[in-house]
DNA sequence: ATGCGTGATGATATAACATAACAACTATGA
DNA sequence: TCATAGTTGTTATGTTATATCATCACGCAT
């Protein structure tokens, strides 16, 4: 490989993660995995695995996050974290603002499971109109 | 085409939406569109386009759902509805219960959302154990 | 009856998303 | 040196979804 000169955003983090990171972290916005892998190809990352391996290391740490109803990845907000997020969504710009599900919050989700399936995960996106978004509507 | 004679779940339905409706709902398990595919070659159906455009006509009437995190897509438990619901999702077997969203629990949800963005769709996913598959997690 | 519009369906092709499987390289330390 | 573990490269393929255009069946106005 080339370019091993590059700063990582993280120390602990491989080369390709850094670059994805860094990727997704500049974007702003939700990133199909071949949008990433587009923008990358110029860093030496050139093929899918590569991508999806960084990503699920990078969603393991919690630095990424999926958004299932995009097929989307997006950095979180917050650098590492533990923590369960929802996702607000703009369907018209793609906007995304992660919300931070308090223990309360995570509490009452998973109150919702029924008895005969005890919950661990809880995917929560909510679809909307962004603001930005709201006269463009008007049509 | 062949097999007019068939019965539809709903009068309302065309031929290609009864059979994929049928179909659901025979499986109780969420079917991937290709494994529902594979399912209704027999009652003349051969093209994913096919499929999709009935499962489309199948959700906004209600009747079937998609499950985001397994794309997948489950018959409403409920025969049509307007209803909102969330699921909860075996990881090891797949089985799928539809939990009815109270209006209280609807408010609660779309409250999550930031003042930003103003939500419209909610998903809500959760993904866990199912009763009959804990014992056999103890690997 | 003819011809038209509409809605459903059929069919081809391709786009978009994701992973299996294996090879190669690098760094570390016994 | 050799083994090992971790990371990355590469090929190939599997899976999910849609764009596009052709065709068919039916109702209906002329």
């Amino acid at each position: 490989m080339n370019a091993a000169h590059h700063h990582h955003p993280d120390p602990k983090l491989s080369y390709n993660q850094g670059e994805i990171l860094t990727c997704l972290r500049q974007a702003k916005e939700p990133m199909s995995a071949y949008a990433i892998l587009d923008r990358v190809r110029t860093a030496g990352i050139s093929h899918p695995p590569t991508v999806y391996r960084a990503l699920n290391d990078l969603m393991q740490k919690g630095m990424v996050h999926r958004l299932q109803s995009r097929s989307a990845f997006v950095a979180c907000d917050h650098g590492a974290c533990d923590g369960k997020f929802a996702f607000a969504i703009c369907r018209r710009c793609d906007k995304v603002v992660e919300i931070p599900l308090s223990d309360d919050d995570q509490a009452g989700l998973l109150g919702l499971a029924p008895d005969e399936i005890s919950p661990e995960k809880v995917t929560l996106e909510i679809a909307g109109l962004c603001i930005a978004c709201r006269p463009a509507e008007t049509a």
